[in-house]
RNA sequence: GGAGAAGUACCCAAGUGGCUGAAGGGGCUCCCCUGCUAAGGGAGUAGAUCGUGUAAGCGGUGCGAGGGUUCAAAUCCCUCCUUCUCCGCCA
């Protein structure tokens, strides 16, 4: 959410920033009528409810002297009621705002390119050769059912589609990539591991941004107003939703591993067959709370821990800044990281690494005082994250990058003290 | 899921309609006393948020959350949330 005050005094500015992205601004335009309106209202009302406080103390005065008020309590019975009929006012045009503001996506960072889709998207460097082959290269989905490690169509079965069975090696591959992840950013990184709950409410979505407008991407729980997680990211932020910090414990930093649920709405047809795009999937999530001198360093450092995952495996992969046009509702900068997938013949997106900048605390109320003892307001954090890495798309991308001729798989080596030692996933 | 109890400021806690916009402790900050320490004395201490103002300020909100009753609510009524105890169920 943006700043209201931020907003007022610099309307113009921010409109033509926000129009980089592409989107329909129509609600912008009503931002004025309903901030105008609401602080005519409150001015209207204030001034109602000081009159009414300062007569309800000459009334219990004359009550306590047994005089008369009959008159003073006539006029604040009038009072009362225009309170009210203002309060309720009020209370709608604040309804109105609040709905029209938290609709409003993030401000562009001024180092984001401007652009209209992915194709503006900037390559900012690229990591590791591309494997030549020379025989034909499978697709991982080939691969894996070949090898008995995915079960893709029992999982349709059991539940429908765009599910998967992992099974033997291919389930203690999954695991393996897990406990890599979390332990190198742990004791590299320097990330505290967290293991959230996977259901959140409505106001823990709408803290980090998915809700209001997404609400058709994410899993919802029919009996309580709970949404299944789409990313760890929604609990670990919401963790200190409604918090005060204290600046020298900044910054903070989570790693979570968790299972990652959408809906895919609107993708029907895209990416049917495989791990690309599943409704559930485990990642590894980076989230990062810090002052806001320091978010775009701290980015920087976040977008390299879950490069360092991709550089242990030995993965190609490439660094995007995605441009305005793409950059995702709540962001202000985003770096995607795409790993080289070969049966796609392009890179596929991995990993993607946001700052938020304030907007995530603005509407999750996540500050912190620099100093604890002084009498300073308190101020927004900044947060970001990003996945370090996506686990599925991870096993995609060893499954299709160190195939042989055979169809067996070489296990990179950081992986194999996870593995059991195991060096090959081959065909019984 | 059933039955009870409770939620007041950093912590504990008093408080059944108006001098409580929150007593009293503890803690914390500052000061005094004391050779040091311990003990003692004194003063201060609602954080937050909204409106208004260049600002000191002024005003609104605020006793788990949201509604309601009333001229007036921490206090009365309703709904919800959380915690604790017991029972049931369960990994």
């Amino acid at each position: 959410m943006l700043d209201l005050k931020f907003v007022r005094e610099n309307y113009d500015d921010i409109k033509a920033k926000l129009a980089n992205r592409g989107e329909d601004l129509s609600d912008f335009d009503k931002f004025q009528g309903y901030d105008g309106k609401r602080r005519e209202l409150i001015k209207k009302v204030e001034v109602l409810k000081a009159r009414r406080n300062e007569v309800s103390q000459d009334i219990a005065k004359k009550k306590r002297a047994k005089e008369d008020a009959d008159d003073l309590i006539k006029e604040m019975r009038e009072v009362g009621d225009e309170v009210k009929v203002l309060d309720e006012e009020l209370r709608r045009v604040e309804v109105d705002l609040q709905q029209l503001m938290l609709a409003i996506p993030n401000i562009p960072h001024e180092s984001t390119p401007v652009g209209a889709d992915e194709d503006d998207n900037v390559e900012i460097r690229k990591w590791g050769d591309v494997p030549q082959f020379d025989f034909e290269p499978k697709p991982h989905w080939d691969l894996a059912t070949e090898l008995g490690i995915l079960d893709f169509e029992r999982a349709a079965k059991v539940t429908g589609s765009r599910f998967v069975f992992y099974k033997g090696l291919g389930a203690r591959l999954e695991r393996a990539l897990i406990n890599f992840m979390m332990d190198l950013h742990q004791e590299e990184h320097g990330y505290t591991e967290m293991l959230p709950p996977y259901l959140v409410n409505r106001t823990s979505m709408t803290g980090t941004g998915q809700l209001p407008k997404f609400e058709e991407d994410a899993f919802k729980i029919r009996e309580e107003d709970y949404f299944l997680i789409p990313t760890a990211e929604v609990p670990v932020t919401n963790y200190y939703r409604d918090d005060i910090l204290t600046g020298d414990e900044l910054p903070k930093a989570y790693v979570a591993y968790s299972a990652c649920f959408r809906s895919e709405a609107g993708s029907a047809g895209r990416d049917t067959r495989g791990l690309i795009r599943q409704h559930q999937f485990n990642k590894v999530e980076l989230v990062r709370f810090v002052k806001p001198e320091d978010s775009y360093n701290e980015l920087e450092k976040l977008t390299g821990h879950a490069e360092k995952v991709l550089q242990l495996l030995g993965l190609p992969y490439r660094v995007l800044s995605m441009c305005t046009g793409d950059l995702g509702f709540t962001a202000a900068k985003k770096y995607d990281l795409e790993v080289w997938i070969p049966s796609y013949e392009t890179y596929r997106e991995i990993s993607s690494c946001s700052n938020f900048e304030d907007y995530q605390a603005r509407r999750a109320n996540i500050r912190f005082r620099r100093d604890p003892k002084s009498k300073q307001k308190p101020e927004f954090v900044h947060t970001m994250n990003g996945s370090g890495l996506a686990i599925g798309r991870t096993v995609a991308a060893i499954l299709e990058n160190y195939q042989q001729a055979d169809g067996s798989i070489v296990i990179p080596e950081v992986l194999r003290p996870y593995m059991r030692n195991v060096e090959k996933i081959e065909v019984k």
